[in-house]
This record gives C-alpha cells, structure tokens and sequence, in this order.
DNA sequence: GTCTATAGAACGATAGAC
DNA sequence: GTCTATCGTTCTATAGAC
C-alpha cells in the first residue's frame, strides 16, 4: 500500500517533470527526487523510463479520449447532423479541461500534450492505442459528413491543425511580449479562445485547386 | 576554404538532425558523423553544440524573416488596410516557403521550427532577436487594425495558434492512419491548406465574454 | 518494497600533436 | 584546420543487502 502510493507520486512526478522539461530533458534521478523516492523506485514499479512515460500519457490521455467519445454521443443523441462548431467543442473541448482543475495543472496538461505530439523521441510514438485511433476515425467520419465539400487530404490537415491548435499553450512566440504586452489568454479564457478560433477553421470553404 | 566547407557541412547535418531528432536527441557526435568531419570540429567552428544550434537556428530563420517583412511592406504599399486573409499569406507563406525547394526540405524546415518552438530545452529560447521581435509586432499592429473589435489576449492567442498550425506537419494524430486513410497533404498542398485554415480562424469574430 | 552501490554506456568538451 | 585521445560528467538499469 505504501507501494501504490510510491507509484503515484512517481506517475505525479514524472507527469510535471516530462510536461516542463521534455522526456529526454528528465532525468530518472529528477523524478524520484521529486517524488520522494528512492532512485530504484521507477525500475521497480514501472520497469523502465520509457515505460513509465506510458504510464503518465495512458493516464492524462484515457479521461480526455473517454469525454471526447461521450461528448460525441452526446451530440449524435441529439441531433442526426451535428454542426462544425459543436464537434469542435465536443473534440476540442476536453483537451482544455483539467481532471485536477486549477490553472497550472491546465497549462501542465497542454504542455505534456504538445511534448507527446511534438517530441520526435521513438518513446513518445507507442502511446497510441487502438481506442484512440477510433475515436479519432468516428470524429473524421462526422466531420465529413459535416463538411461534404471538402477533400479527404484537406480534412486531415485540419484535423492535424486542430490538434496543433489544442496544444497552443506550450507555444511561445519568443521570450519577450511586445512592449504594449497582451497579456497572454490563460485556463478557461485559452479554451474559448480556442474554441472560437477552430470552429472558424474548420469551417473554412474548401481551399480552390 | 575547407574550413568553410567543413562549417557548412556541419550545419547542413545539425539542421537535418535537430529536425528529426530534436536538439536533445542529436548528438554532436552523429552530427559530425553525417556530416563526415571530426568530432572536435564542432568545438572549433561554433565553440559548442548550443552554439551550434544557435547559428542552424539562424540560418533558418533569417530568410524566412526578411521575406515575411517584405511580404507586409509590399502590402502596405499597394493598400493602406491589407485583409485578414491577405495578412496571413504574408506572414504564414514564408513559414512554408523552402529555401533549397523540394518536400523533403519543406517538411524538414516546419519540423525544425516545430521543434523550436516546442522544445522546453533552455537552449531553444535563446535564437529569437529584436529583430524577429520588430517583425512580430507589425504584424500584431496590422492584425489588431484588421481586426479592431478583437480584445488583445485573444489576438495574442490567435498570433500564437498561426505559428503553431504553420509547423502541423510536426504533429502527427497518432502512427497509424485511418484504414480509409486520406494521405497527408504534403509540400505546397500544405501550404495552400493553412492559409485557407488560418485565415478563416484569424478572421472570426471576437469570442463573446 | 525500499535501499545502497555500481556497472556500463554515452555524452560534451578540450588539450595537444600535426 | 584537422585529428587522436581522453577527462569528467551524467545517464539508465540492476544486482543484492535489508
């Protein structure tokens, strides 16, 4: 019991640590320290780094694919035809929200997503399971019912930008804000924003060839 | 004169790796490799693998700049306000204007800037200049006159969700593609998506508070 | 289940010969 | 400007005591 404790310090640890600094930017030393553990701790419950790295993506990822597939049903119960706006919030939507609400968990959330999405590390690449994959492919199936003009190809790269848009947070222009600095959109406001921002996209007429 | 050679070669192979592999994941070692000079090679042209970085960095991002501040300063010349989606073209097509043509060459330029702006690495902060700083804000100018009823936190995120679906083709939904997989758009097909993409999502209207 | 201790490999950097 | 050789560090993983 103190054992499934030392796990989930070390799950909780690592989450933080592979969001601020990469997977390759961690150190296995890094985590146990922070978790309070010994340096052996993550050889013993997780067998390796790579696989604890599994361990922290299955749980940020399964609560976000689990509402994405609810959201979708949700929205089919209702209506035959879903309107772009409303997948993209059925999609969208729980990639903002937060399991442990607050808005440094929101941020930490998007952060690790766009280190998963972005990181070329071969680690980052074996998280993906066949649920994912479907609940993807149910959303591409009512998108293009949604938008029937639109060629495959097109509907994937926005499906792509959509993502890329979801992971916004770790994005940063430069280091410094303009001198009449906006401030930037943070936790609820950064989801609204987004939201509005993707609907439009998505919705866009068919690029002319 | 071969020490030029050797330089350039070094950064032609830095570049590649970074992209594929991320600055972490690139060692000055396989650098020196591919690029078939001696280890210590690295250590006498740029002084270390950061600055090393640095100048890939930069010789990347400097022709996409100038291009990116003509772009504006011919608009402006021909209107006194450019539209949303004129903008958009000027800032987002250099991002997907290649230097030396040819996809493979694209696609590794938008991983690279991709890499850039996601890496959490101290290293990958320290590229941006006044100068990409002052390009940035005219744009932001240009966009805010555009877009006058937009609230500056919401123009920042929208600033940032334009870079960040000018590098999608980082980001990859998952390994495997649907069964009745639409293939990736790749090269200028990717770059005509994103501006019809973006430019509807620049274009929407403020989200209501 | 937790710890110490260490193996074994890879890394960035550099001194010094040529 | 290029090379060899190596220093010192850091890393993951694991054997074995408790």
């Amino acid at each position: 019991m103190a054992s499934s404790d030392t796990r989930t310090q070390l799950l909780d640890a690592a989450e933080r640590l592979f969001a601020e600094r990469g997977y390759r930017g961690t150190s296995v030393r890094a985590i146990t320290e922070l978790a309070g553990a010994n340096l052996a701790a993550v050889g013993y419950h997780f067998g390796s780094k790579a696989q604890l790295l599994a361990a922290v993506v299955r749980r940020v990822i399964e609560p976000i694919n689990a509402a994405q597939c609810a959201g979708l049903d949700r929205l089919l119960a209702r209506t035959s035809q879903p309107r772009v706006a409303e997948l993209v919030e059925a999609f969208a939507g729980p990639l903002f929200d937060v399991i442990t609400e607050g808005d440094e968990s929101s941020a930490q959330t998007s952060q690790l997503i766009m280190t998963i999405l972005s990181d070329p590390a071969e680690e980052m690449r074996s998280w993906n399971g066949p649920v994912e994959d479907l609940v993807r492919d149910r959303y591409l199936a009512e998108f293009q019912r949604a938008l029937p003009d639109l060629s495959p190809p097109e509907l994937w790269f926005r499906m792509r930008g959509l993502l890329a848009v979801t992971a916004v947070d770790r994005v940063e222009i430069s280091h410094r804000r303009p001198v009449t600095g906006p401030s930037p959109a943070a936790g609820e406001e950064s989801r609204r924003f987004a939201i509005t921002f993707l609907a439009a996209a998505m919705s866009a007429p068919p690029t002319r060839t």
